[in-house]
DNA sequence: AGCGGAACCTAAAACGTTTTAGATTCGCCC
DNA sequence: GGGCGAATCTAAAACGTTTTAGGTTCCGCT
C-alpha cells in the first residue's frame, strides 16, 4: 500500500505538504496542490485511517452498543431501524461507525471495550436497554455515552427517548372516540421506562374521558407475538370482553390479531386492534395496522448528532430529547384511513 | 486517558513488558505480570486500538458494504439477518465491525474508501449486488473482498452464495406433490443472479415432472409487496387462473396473500401461495406462509469467517461456498405442516 | 570461581499520519 | 538592490502500541 511519503515523494514535496495538499489545506500552492492529487490517483493512494486517528487524537466514528431488551440489534424489527437514522447521520458527518458485540452472558464491560474502547471511538451510543451499572461503567472508562431509547433517572446521562405516554395516550383516546369503552391493555411486563410509561399513557386517555380502568383489561406481558396472542385470548375469555385493545408494539398487535383469527372472530369488527411502533409489516398485516409512528429513525439521528456534538465538547440542550410519535391510521380499529404515506424514502438504485 | 507507559510506569516496568504482560505473552515473570495486571485495572488502563492497529500492521476488523439491491443493510428483513451472522462471527473472533455508508447517487468507491480502507479494516464483505466494477475498484485499492448472495462470473472474487434454483425448484415441487398442476411464479425482474436462478429453478421442477411451463403464468415484476401484489392480481385475472403460486420472496408472498385477499378468495383453498427466504413475519401472516428458509445467518457467518481467513493469508476451498435452504411447510399451500421450529436461538437477558 | 545458558527485562525503532514551529522563497515597494 | 511581509514549504515531534534485538540477572553445573 502506498503511504503519504510514497505519494511525497513522488510529487517531489515533503510528507507535511503531501497531507495538507490532500486535504485541501490552506498554505499550498494551487499548481502543488494539482501535483500531489495526481500523484496520489495514480498511486491509488488511500489514506490510512488508522495512522491519521493516531495523529489527531480523535477517531471520527461511533460506536453502538446494543441494549438487553432485543434480541440481537440487527434482528430486531424496531431498532434496526433507529440503526439506520444513525448510520445516516454518522455517515454524513464522515464518521465511521462500528458496532460492538452482542451482549451475552459472559461479555463484561471490558470486552466490550476491545472493540468500542476509546480512541478506537469517540462515543458510543446505547441503543435500547442497559444496567445503569454497566453505563456507569463505560462512563469510567472515559466514553462520551449517548443512550437511545431509554434514560437513566437520577444521572446526567444525555438521551434520546420517545414519549410512550403521550403515544399510548393517542392510541387509546382513538379508540375512544371510535365510541369503544371496554379497551383493554396488552402491555410489556418489563422493568424499564417503556413499560410503565405505556401504561401511565393508557390511564391518562381514560381519565381523561373520566372513564375507570378495569383492571381486568389490563395485561402485562413478555413482549413477543405469542404472548401478546395468548393475553389476548385472555382478554376475550373475559365475561365482558374489551371492544378494542391496545397493545403496546406493533409485533403484539400482531400476536392480537392472530388470536382474534383462531376464535373464528374478526378485526375490526369483533375486536378493534391497535399498535405502536409502525414497523415495515404494519402496513401489510390483514387488516393493515392502526398504529403509532414512532420516528425511529430520527431517534437514531438526532442521537447520533448529539454524541458527536458531545464529542467535538459542545453540551446540547436539553439533556434529555423527547420524540413524540404521530397517530398513523388503518383498517385495523375500523376507522376510514386514507393510505398514509410509508416511512422515510426508498432509496432504489439500479444494477450496472 | 492512561497509556501504557502510565501502567508500565506505576509497576516499574518498561512498557514493553507492559505490553507483553497485559497480553499474557511469556517471557514475563508471573509476579510481574500479576503486578502490572494490578496496576492496569487500578487505572482502568484500556489499551488503545488504534495505536496496536499501526504497530501490527492488521486492523482485526471488518468493512462491510451494502448492495445496491436493498434500501439500507439496517432495514431489509433478508439482509439485516445475513448481517446478524456476520456479527457473531467477526466477534467470535475478536474482530471489530465496521459498517460502511449506503451506497446512493454521488458515493463512488473513494467514498467507501474512507470509512473501510486498507489500514482501517483487513478486508470487506460485500453484502448482496454491486456493480462489478465497483467490486474491481475495490479490489485494486489493495482490500480482501468476500461476496455474500452474490458472485461475480469471470472473475475470482470469493463468494458464498445460496442455491437459488434448487431452492426455488424444492418449492415448486412441493406445490406439484401436494397435486397443483398449474402453478405461476411471481419471479425477480433483476439483472442479477437471483432473478434468473430462481426462475431456473422453477422450470427444472416442472420438467421434471414432464409439465410443460407455460409462459402465461410467469410473471417478472420488481421485488416489493405491491409489486408482488398486482403480478399476482394479473395471474387471477387469467381465464385459466393458477391453483398455485411461488413467490420468490416472503415479502412478495405477502403481496400474494394481499391480492387473493382483495379479491375475496382464500388462501390456500383458491390460490396456495409459496414464498422464499423465511423472514420473521413468515411465521405470523394469515395463514402462515409455507416457505424455503435460506439460512441467511450461517451465510453471513460463513462469509466472515473466509474474509477472516483471507486476510490472515489463508486460501479457503471452495472459492464460491454454495448453501441450501430448506422446506418450511406451514398452511399457505394447504398442507399439514407441523409447526417448525424458528430459526436461531434466543438470545433473551433479564434487566437489572 | 568460572562458565553457559535460560529467564526475564528493556531501549529503540517502527507503523502512517498530522501539527507545530521554523526555514525558505517570492514578490513588491521604496 | 535591500528589506519586508506574505506565501509556501519542510523537519521533526507526536500520537500509543508492538516487536526486535540485545542486555542483564540469576541459576546450576563443573
Amino acid at each position: 500500500m502506498p503511504t503519504i511519503r510514497d505519494v511525497a515523494r513522488l510529487a517531489g514535496v515533503s510528507p507535511a505538504t503531501a497531507s495538507l495538499a490532500l486535504r485541501a489545506r490552506p498554505g499550498v500552492r494551487a499548481l502543488t496542490r494539482k501535483l500531489v492529487e495526481d500523484v496520489a490517483t495514480e498511486l491509488r493512494y488511500v489514506p490510512n485511517l488508522t495512522g491519521r486517528r493516531l495523529a489527531r487524537g480523535r477517531a471520527d466514528a461511533l460506536g453502538v452498543i446494543q441494549g438487553l431488551n432485543m434480541t440481537t440489534l440487527f434482528s430486531d424489527a424496531f431498532y434496526r431501524l433507529v440503526l439506520s437514522g444513525v448510520g445516516e447521520a454518522v455517515h454524513a458527518s464522515d464518521y465511521s461507525l462500528v458496532i460492538a458485540p452482542a451482549l451475552r452472558p459472559g461479555v463484561g464491560v471490558d470486552h466490550l471495550m476491545r472493540f468500542v474502547g476509546p480512541g478506537t471511538v469517540d462515543g458510543v451510543l446505547i441503543v435500547g436497554v442497559l444496567d445503569p451499572e454497566w453505563v456507569l461503567a463505560i462512563l469510567e472508562r472515559g466514553l462520551t455515552v449517548v443512550v437511545v431509547d431509554n434514560h437513566l433517572p437520577g444521572t446526567k446521562v444525555p438521551a434520546v427517548v420517545h414519549d410512550y405516554r403521550g403515544g399510548a395516550r393517542l392510541v387509546t383516546e382513538h379508540l375512544l372516540a371510535l365510541g369503544h369503552r371496554r379497551v383493554g391493555l396488552v402491555g410489556a411486563d418489563v422493568a424499564y421506562p417503556f413499560g410503565w410509561e405505556t401504561q401511565d399513557g393508557y390511564r391518562d386517555a381514560l381519565a381523561a374521558r373520566g372513564l375507570d380502568c378495569d383492571p381486568a383489561l389490563v395485561r402485562l406481558t413478555a413482549i413477543g407475538v405469542d404472548a401478546a396472542a395468548a393475553a389476548t385470548h385472555g382478554l376475550l375469555d373475559l365475561p365482558d370482553p374489551p371492544t378494542a385493545v391496545v397493545t403496546v408494539t406493533d409485533m403484539m398487535a400482531i400476536g392480537a390479531l392472530r388470536a382474534v383469527r383462531e376464535r373464528g372472530l374478526r378485526v375490526p369488527e369483533d375486536l378493534a386492534v391497535a399498535g405502536m411502533d409502525d414497523v415495515e409489516i404494519s402496513a401489510h398485516t390483514d387488516p393493515p395496522l392502526t398504529t403509532l409512528r414512532v420516528p425511529k429513525e430520527e431517534m437514531g439521528r438526532l442521537a447520533a448528532e448529539r454524541l458527536m456534538a458531545l464529542s467535538r465538547g459542545e453540551s446540547p440542550v436539553p439533556r434529555i430529547a423527547e420524540l413524540s410519535g404521530t397517530l398513523i391510521v388503518r383498517k385495523s380499529c375500523g376507522a376510514a384511513g386514507s393510505d398514509p404515506a410509508p416511512e422515510g424514502r426508498a432509496t432504489s438504485l439500479g444494477y450496472a
